[in-house]
DNA sequence: GTCACATCGTCGT
DNA sequence: CGATGTGAC
């Protein structure tokens, strides 16, 4: 059960902490929370005894992770079962038990969706989940130890002699254990949170020098523990409040003063709960736990020592047979049964072929290796020489601001390796040059000092560091698509384009997608012809017509859309698009570059040839290839069904394709993308109509269009002149201001989305207008209302939440970094 | 403000 | 097992 409340207690001692702080150091884990979750994944499969690995691979993932940034891990699992917690097993056992059977009960009736739920409280991590890992650890060369009995002990004892600096765990039980650094809630992007046995005093409210552990351990033994309940009525706070006002030196006194301390005079101690209290209080501290460098078993802590009487040692486990003890501990015994079912050995194991293979891999010192202690010392005297051998033989030093402690500088040695990998930049061959600390002056550097040549590579890693010493400010934030910088002075156009993750600090206010964008990122500014004259026009269609006609050449991406380019797993180059102005003069290739990728799908449609189709990158990078039932149900059939093959609608009717108003009341899961490839495709068809077509600029068609959504002209609408003045004011505005083009389509967009149509009640700058539609109000009653195929009436309820977004998805703002801001605010009015 | 108790989510797509 | 919410004191 751990202690409840606890680690929301632990606020004030804890900090926020990343992997990347953790580097070179070694960490023990909790192996029972991971797979527990991982379990979860496949807890269906698990029930019915399905061969699964899934929870294995969950495990592994964050195992990798670990690696990744250098840290060792020790997996610690659970052994055998105190008697003290027997009971609890018992019931624990028993839930189980019973949820399974209600599970299958519900299953052979039927209730799938009931009966999940009952499957997934009956999942039970066994031993034999635990040796699959371990096996698959040893593959890797991560170090294994089960402990003998529960793991917290474990994990404390590897803290506690420095075996490893660090735990990770969700179980609160581990403080009070003894652990000086423990980390809870990492998550796969490698975020956690410490606490730190040096900082508990804070968390009690207690003068550092009055603190001694043992009032925290006598705090949560009070308030209720695994191997005693509390008194009735005392939680974390009283048992603080108690053990703060406390001075006594003999527990057993103090206790039978809790009642008069808490002002609780209902409340009875009993000799036994003070039995209890001691014995619980010396599980704690004389847990039977593992010993791999001696290769035996030892208590946590001597109770000679501390001078605890036998008796109160009688819950803290039992020393078992030395050899059953080794070979438990490495993983090769049932814990419960002893049954043998593995027959690893450490000093074995490494004589094979393939294990030395592996060994080499091995970045980490095993805790197994009979000359594990001897080792451990040499890398202590020789420092972080020994503990690394080729990429990083270099370090940097560069001075971090740790936040938490008043930005008080530290210096930490990284090197180029590091830095780099930190920030998602495989270092294929790691650099053996020197590093020098300047951070600004690069030329100067590299000249004066003819030994130091610094390559691309290492310009990138002083970027980065550069860009992490700058602080994140509420205009200018972390920007985790921009690119670098140094790219375009030094790399040219064959350097590889490189994303240099959080590190790039940019303006809070231009849009991130910005940058990731494959229109956006196009240079419209210089496309000028060489008169000076302006040949792109500054709005996104502008930008998007000229980026798709310079992508025409052979073997080129076609920009699409903001989110897609012809060939799916092409990534955009910007270089290309940037300052090649020539190409869009050149008409020879026009005429080809107008064939619209709506058209090419249309036009395989026709042929029936859905093979093809498929096999296109243009069908597969579009949203229509993620519709539901996209095989009998596509935007191309409706699109024919509600403009049934007329000709002269066929611009209206591509606008509206996407568009469902409540009266025809059809369906459309088209995603803003998808309308922006409709948006290209108008945007052809005027250019081959232009005659006809009067040369129509963009906006006259979006009025076109939305008088088009609300089915009936302007003109004829009781709103048309609100509505279309703010329209046409919010078009205007924006359209001087080529940047804010964003803030048309956005608007343009937004009438187009699933939600209903909103429109600003009194036309702000258009630059707000970006800001501040999430939280405008419906004015004009919007008619066209939106149901998407598949989604359930809550659910379309709370996809409603998203519009003025441009379509985009919660999910997907808030992978750019957004908070989800309180829309819609206005809506009774 | 505290505590006891009940309920839900843990993954992944 | 933690997080969260609710109701009782």
């Amino acid at each position: 059960m751990g202690i409840t409340g606890l680690l929301p207690f632990l606020e004030k001692a804890s900090s926020a902490c990343h992997l990347r702080d953790l580097r070179g150091k070694c960490v023990a884990i909790d192996t029972y929370c991971w797979l527990h979750r991982g379990a979860f994944a496949c807890a269906e499969r698990l029930a019915r005894g399905e061969p699964t690995d899934i929870h294995i691979l969950y495990c592994l993932k964050y195992v990798q992770l670990l690696l990744s940034y250098n840290i060792k891990p020790i997996l610690v699992f659970d052994g055998q079962h105190l008697p003290a917690k027997a009971a609890t097993e018992a019931k624990r056992r028993e839930n189980r038990a019973n949820a399974r059977k209600r599970g299958a009960e519900l299953l052979r009736l039927g209730r799938i969706d009931e009966a999940r739920s009952f499957l997934r409280r009956c999942v039970d991590i066994t031993h034999e989940m635990a040796l699959q890992l371990i096996q698959e650890c040893r593959k890797r060369g991560v170090d294994c130890i089960v402990a003998p009995y529960e793991a917290d002990a474990q994990l404390a004892y590897l803290n506690r002699v420095d075996i490893a600096q660090y735990v990770i765990t969700e179980d609160s039980d581990l403080v009070l254990f003894g652990c000086n650094r423990i980390l809870f809630k990492l998550d796969l992007t490698g975020n956690g949170r410490l606490v730190e046995a040096s900082k508990l005093h804070l968390a009690m409210g207690c003068r550092e020098d009055r603190y001694r552990f043992e009032k925290f351990r006598y705090m949560c033994i009070l308030s209720g523990c695994d191997y005693l309940d509390s008194l009735p009525g005392i939680g974390l706070a009283k048992a603080c409040k108690f053990v703060l006002k406390t001075e006594d030196p003999d527990i057993r006194r103090a206790l039978a003063k809790i009642p008069a301390y808490l002002n609780m005079r209902q409340l009875v101690v009993t000799e036994d709960y003070k039995d209890a209290f001691l014995k619980a209080d010396a599980t704690f501290r004389h847990m039977v736990v593992y010993d791999p460098v001696c290769r035996r078993q030892t208590r946590l802590s001597d109770p000679d020592e501390e001078s605890t009487p036998e008796q109160y040692c009688c819950n803290a486990g039992q020393f078992l047979d030395e050899a059953i003890a080794f070979e438990m501990a490495i993983g090769n015994l049932d814990p419960f049964s002893l049954r043998k079912l593995d027959d690893w050995h450490p000093d074995v194991a490494g004589d094979g072929e393939e294990m030395s293979a592996n060994a080499k891999k091995m970045r980490h010192l095993s805790i197994w290796r009979t000359d594990y202690a001897t080792l451990k010392e040499a890398t202590k005297e020789t420092g972080t020489k020994a503990h690394k051998s080729s990429s990083l033989t270099t370090f940097v030093k560069r001075t971090v601001l740790k936040q938490e402690e008043n930005q008080v500088e530290l210096e930490c040695k990284e090197t180029i390796a590091d830095v780099l990998q930190g920030y998602g930049i495989q270092s294929d061959e790691p650099s053996s040059k020197r590093l020098c600390h300047i951070t600004s002056d690069v030329s100067s550097s590299t000249t004066s000092t003819s030994k130091v040549a610094l390559e691309y590579r290492d310009l990138e890693a002083l970027d980065v560091m550069g860009q992490l010493d700058q602080p994140a400010t509420p205009k200018r934030k972390r920007n985790p698509f921009a690119i670098s910088p140094a790219k375009r002075t030094l790399g040219g156009k064959d350097s590889p384009e490189v994303l240099l993750s959080p590190t790039k600090i940019t303006a809070a206010n231009r849009s991130l997608l910005h940058n990731v964008s494959p229109v956006k990122r196009i240079d419209y500014s210089q496309q000028r012809s060489q008169g000076g004259e302006v040949v792109a026009s500054g709005s996104r269609f502008g930008r998007l017509k000229t980026a798709h006609d310079k992508g025409v050449v052979a073997d080129e991406p076609k920009v699409i859309s903001r989110f897609f380019c012809t060939k799916a797993s092409v990534k955009i180059q910007t270089n290309r698009l940037i300052g090649s102005p020539k190409k869009v003069g050149s008409s020879g290739a026009d005429a080809d570059s107008l064939v619209s990728p709506t058209a090419i799908v249309k036009e395989l449609k026709s042929k029936r040839d859905a093979q093809t189709l498929r096999a296109t990158a243009i069908y597969l990078s579009s949203p229509e290839a993620r519709l539901p039932n996209r095989g009998d149900r596509t935007p191309e059939k409706r699109r024919a069904h509600t403009t049934p093959g007329s000709d002269k609608e066929g611009i209206i009717g591509q606008l509206d394709s996407g568009i469902a108003t409540a009266e025809e009341d059809s369906n459309t899961g088209l995603s803003s993308s998808q309308k922006e490839n409709d948006d290209f495709e108008m945007l052809d068809t005027m250019e081959t109509n232009s005659a006809k077509q009067n040369r129509s600029s963009p906006r006259t068609v979006r009025l076109a269009l939305f008088e088009r959504q609300v089915k009936k002209p302007l003109a004829q609408s009781p709103n048309r002149s609100d509505a279309a003045e703010e329209l046409a004011i919010v078009l205007d505005d924006s359209s001087n201001d080529g940047d804010d083009g964003v803030g048309k389509q956005e608007i343009a967009d937004a009438l187009k989305t699933e939600a209903p149509i909103t429109t600003l009640p009194s036309a702000p700058s258009a630059r707000t207008a970006t800001k501040t539609l999430v939280k405008s109000p419906v004015k004009t009653k919007a008619r066209s209302t939106c149901k998407r195929p598949g989604l359930s009436a809550n659910k379309r309820q709370a996809s409603k939440g998203d519009s003025g977004t441009g379509g985009m998805t919660q999910s997907r703002l808030s992978m750019f970094g957004f908070q989800k801001k309180p829309s819609m605010q206005l809506n009774n009015r």
